[in-house]
DNA sequence: AAAGTTAATCGTAATATTGCGATATAGCAA
DNA sequence: TTGCTATATCGCAATATTACGATTAACTTT
């Protein structure tokens, strides 16, 4: 199939999953720590920085972007991006909660 | 190519992406957190409470399970799967670490 | 207008993921 | 031994992902 399925879930559970399933690329973990580090906001350093072609990084961003990660303006002839910090902290909470809820117990098996 | 290149990237980086991917589908979701809700021990009543066939279930372990998400032994006839915590609290440093890197400033774009 | 720069999109190839049914494996019960 | 239960694995089909080169689009500069 290929197809995740979506029902089953509640709409929180595939909202983080969502968030998490673009997170999981370390060539997009590269990019949003860029992102936050030079904090104003960068365009295609990412090519020579990260070493993947320009198309590549072009997709990874535009995928960050489908989620509300981050978020981009036009700037003259190039783009600005920078993170979606209302995702971010939608983020944050979600995953803060889950990570939490894992006491600090030994483990039982 | 469909293969994603891990040299350019710090181990740190590739880790936590693998962690998360993992974790990038609401299934595995909600496995994780059935696992931590049940705190004792359980085995296949997920396959009556998440709605997926036992083979997807099984296939869900095992990938949780090879991250480290997860540990299982073997208790009679059932299995027993219960969160690794030396993992967890990989991830949970990992993924504070990014999460407040983003500091509160209004977007810059 | 012409050339240059930057980023997005298209097309394609290789590989990975998701999900299922069927089968195998292993322990327990009769 | 013979079943019964629980889980893992295999094989498969459908779809998704990753990465690249080539092209396009849009804005700047000359």
């Amino acid at each position: 199939m290929g197809l995740t399925r979506t029902d089953n879930y509640t709409s929180e559970q595939v909202n983080l999953a969502q968030l998490l399933k673009v997170l999981g690329h370390p060539a997009r973990i590269a990019i949003v720590q860029s992102i936050i580090r030079t904090n104003k906001c960068i365009c295609g350093d990412l090519v020579t920085e990260i070493g993947l072609a320009q198309s590549t990084i072009s997709q990874h961003l535009k995928e960050l972007k489908s989620v509300g990660i981050i978020q981009g303006t036009i700037e003259g002839t190039s783009v600005c991006y920078c993170i979606n910090v209302e995702t971010w902290d939608r983020l944050k909470l979600s995953m803060n909660e889950l990570l939490n809820a894992v006491d600090a117990n030994p483990d039982c098996c």
